[in-house]
DNA sequence: ATTTAGCACTCTCATATCTCGAGTGCTAAT
DNA sequence: ATTAGCACTCGAGATATGAGAGTGCTAAAT
C-alpha cells in the first residue's frame, strides 16, 4: 500500500474533522476515501464496504465502513453510480486524494535510464526530439501525450538573414535567441541582384536585430514603413514577409502523440471521445489550455477543471520544461479522470526536467 | 438518379451476361446493383426487394427482384447480413460499382469557389497551405484527410550555405529544386570564422551542388570523407549534418487531419477505431500506403485492398498532385467502405488538381 | 460515543421467453 | 421470363425472472 503512511498522515490537516470526530475515525476515513480511490483507479469498478475492509491496517466492521462511506458521499468525495453499487469517486474526491492523501510514485531507476536512453539519440533536432519524447510519453503513460515547442516571452531576434533563390525572390531566415530558424521565401518587386540584397540586409537588420518578437506587431511595421519614404515600395514585401515570420516564430508549435490511447478508454464512450479528439484537433484552444498555468511542478487538472465541456470526463496534467533563461515549453498528457495520478505526475515531470536538460546541451554554447 | 443513364449502360460490357441471359435482365442486374450501394451508402441500412422495384425505371415484381439478388448474391457482388434482412454490397460489389457503374458527381460551381476561396488566402506557406487543404478535405468530406508535401526522386540540391550562429556552430541551409529549405544547426571542431566558412561553404557546395538528392547516401558520403585526407576532421561534422538534413529533406512529411472524422463512422466499432487510428500514428506504413500508384486520377482501394488488416472495414482514395517537372504529392482521404464514391472521387480530383496549381504559381518563377 | 450484527430493501445484470415483422426462397401458374 | 402466393427464418424489442451485490437502518454491544 504505497500511498498511506503515518508520515502522510500526520501532517495532513485534518480537513474531515467536524464537531464530534475523533482522529481515529478522522484516520479512517482518509484512508477508506484513498482506498476508494486507489481500487477505482485499478479495476474501474465501483468499490463496497467488504472489499474495503480488507484494505484496511485495523480489522473493523464493514458496517463501520458504510457509515464513512455514508459521510464521505455526503461531503461529494464519492458517490455511487446506483443503489446496490460500490462507490467511486467523484472530481471532488480526486482533488483531495491528489491535494492530501496521494504519495507520489517516482520512477524507477530503470524507468529513468529507459527514458534517457531513448531520448539520447534524438536530442539533436528540437522537433524531432519532442516528436520522440511525446511518443514515449504516451506509450509509457497509456495516455494521449502533448507537448508544445519552447517559447520564450524574451526571445529576440538575433540576425535576419537574406539569400536570393531566384531573379526576383529571396530567402528570408530569421534567427531568434531561442535557437529557432525561420525560412521563408519573399517575392520583390525589383531584381534582386547582390547589391541590393546586401542594402537591404543592412536595412532589415538595422530595424530588426536585436528586438524582441513580441514588439514586432502590424502597428511596428506600419510606422516602419511610413519612415522609408521612397523606399516604401521596395522594401514593403519584405517588412511583410518578416512580420509574417516572426509571427510564426513567436507563438509555439503543438505536438500529438498516442491521441488512438484514448478510444481504449472504456468509461468515455465514443460519442465523448469524438468530441474529446476533436478538441485536440483545435490548436488555439488547446494552447490556450496548456498556457494556464506556470507552475514548474505538475499540476493536474480534473475533469471540470479543465474549463472545457469537452473535457468533462478528461483529466490532463501538465508540466513545464525550462530552456534558457526564459524559455519554456510545456509538456501534458490527456486521458480519463480515472488515470494513476501518482505515477503520471512524476512520469510528467521526470519527462519535463529530461527535455529540459537535454534541450538545454544543445543551446548553451551559444 | 444521377448514377444510371443510357450511355453508361451503352458502353458498360456485359460482365454479368452468361449463358442464356438477356440482354434486358442483363441491364437490371446492374441497376439493381447499383441501387442497392446508392441506398446503402445514403442510409446505412440493408435495401429489400420491396423498396428496390419502387427505385427501377421499368415496372418490376419484387420476385423479379430477387430472383436477380440471388444471383447478384451467388456472384459475391452483395450479400446479407442475416437471413431476414436486405442486402449490402460486398467490397467486390463496391469495386464493380466503382469501375463500371458509377458516374461521377462532379463538384459544383459553388463548392469549387469555396474551395478556391478557401485556399486562396493560405498558398504562400507550403506546409501550411497543405495544412489548410487537408481541413477543409476532412471538412467537406467527413472523412479523415492525409496529404503529403511534394517530393521529387529528381530533385537535386541547389546550393548550400553556412552562416556563423555561435562560436564553434554553424546553421546549415539546404535548398533544393523542389524549393524547400531545410535548416539545422551543426557543431564543428574548429572555431568558424568567416574564412574558414567561406573554405568550407565552397568545399560543401562543389561537392554536393547540383546531386540528386537520392545520391547522398553513407556510402557517398564515406567516400568523400576517405578523400579529404587532412580535413577529414574537421569536414566530417558538416558531411554528417549535410547528409542527415538531405535526407530529411528527401522524403516527403505527412499531414493528417480530421482524425475524429473517425469516430463518426457508426459500423466501426471502438476497437477497429482505434487500430485505425494507430495505424495512421505509423507514418512510414501510411506513406508506402500513399506512394502505392502513381495514377494520376483518384483511385480508390475499398476495404481489403489496402493490404492491412487495420484497413479491412475502410476505404482509402488517393490522389496525386504534380508540382513542377517531376514533383508529385499524394491527397488522400480515409473513411468507412460505406462512403459515397461519387462525390469522394471527383472531390479529390479536383483537390489534386487544385493544389498543384497553387503550389504551382509559388514554384514557377525560378 | 462508537462500533457491530442482522436484516429488509433496492437495483443491476444476465438469462430466458415471446411476439412481431421484415425479408427471403421456392413452387406453381401465367 | 415473370409473377403471385406462401411457408419459413431470423433479429429486434419487450417483458419476466432470479441471483447477487451492496446498501441503510435499527438495535444491541462495547
Amino acid at each position: 500500500m504505497r500511498v498511506l503512511n503515518k508520515a502522510t498522515f500526520a501532517c495532513s490537516p485534518r480537513l474531515f474533522l467536524k464537531r464530534g470526530g475523533s482522529v481515529n475515525s478522522e484516520d479512517r476515513k482518509q484512508r477508506v476515501l484513498a482506498l476508494i480511490i486507489e481500487q477505482y483507479i485499478q479495476t474501474g469498478e465501483p468499490t463496497g464496504s467488504k472489499k474495503l475492509c480488507e484494505g484496511l491496517p485495523q480489522a473493523v466492521s464493514p458496517a463501520t465502513i458504510r457509515n464513512d462511506m455514508a459521510w464521505l458521499t455526503d461531503m461529494g468525495y464519492i458517490n455511487q453510480p446506483h443503489t446496490s453499487a460500490g462507490r467511486v469517486p467523484t472530481q471532488k474526491g480526486y482533488r483531495y486524494y491528489i491535494d492530501r492523501l496521494m504519495q507520489r510514485q517516482e520512477l524507477s531507476r530503470d524507468e529513468q535510464n529507459y527514458i534517457g536512453g531513448m531520448l539520447g539519440h534524438a536530442s539533436q533536432n528540437p522537433e524531432h526530439f519532442l516528436e520522440t519524447a511525446c511518443a514515449l510519453l504516451a506509450d509509457m503513460t497509456g495516455l494521449a501525450a502533448i507537448s508544445t515547442t519552447p517559447s520564450d516571452k524574451q526571445a529576440k531576434i538575433l540576425r535576419i538573414e537574406l539569400m536570393p533563390t531566384g531573379i526576383k525572390t529571396v530567402l528570408l531566415l530569421v534567427m531568434t535567441s531561442t535557437g529557432l530558424f525561420k525560412s521563408r521565401l519573399c517575392r520583390l518587386e525589383v531584381e534582386a541582384n547582390y547589391e541590393v540584397i546586401a542594402i537591404l540586409r543592412k536595412l532589415i537588420n538595422d530595424y530588426f536585430t536585436g528586438r524582441i518578437l513580441r514588439e514586432i506587431t502590424p502597428a511596428f511595421i506600419q510606422t516602419l514603413a511610413v519612415s522609408l519614404g521612397d523606399m516604401t515600395l521596395i522594401v514593403m514585401p519584405l517588412l511583410v514577409a518578416v512580420h509574417e515570420t516572426i509571427r510564426g516564430a513567436a507563438d509555439s508549435q503543438l505536438l500529438l502523440e498516442g491521441q488512438s490511447n484514448l478510444l481504449a478508454i472504456p468509461e468515455l464512450d465514443p460519442i465523448e471521445a469524438k468530441a474529446v479528439l476533436e478538441f485536440l484537433s483545435h490548436r488555439e484552444k488547446l494552447l490556450t489550455l496548456l498556457s494556464r498555468d506556470e507552475k514548474h511542478s505538475a499540476a493536474a487538472y480534473i475533469g471540470k477543471e479543465n474549463g472545457r465541456p469537452e473535457l468533462n470526463a478528461s483529466s490532463m496534467v501538465i508540466s513545464t520544461y525550462k530552456l534558457g533563461e526564459n524559455g519554456i515549453g510545456k509538456i501534458a498528457v490527456l486521458g480519463s479522470t480515472r488515470m494513476d495520478y501518482a505515477k503520471i505526475i512524476s512520469h510528467l515531470d521526470y519527462f519535463a526536467k529530461t527535455i529540459g536538460e537535454m534541450l538545454s546541451q544543445n543551446f548553451e554554447e551559444e
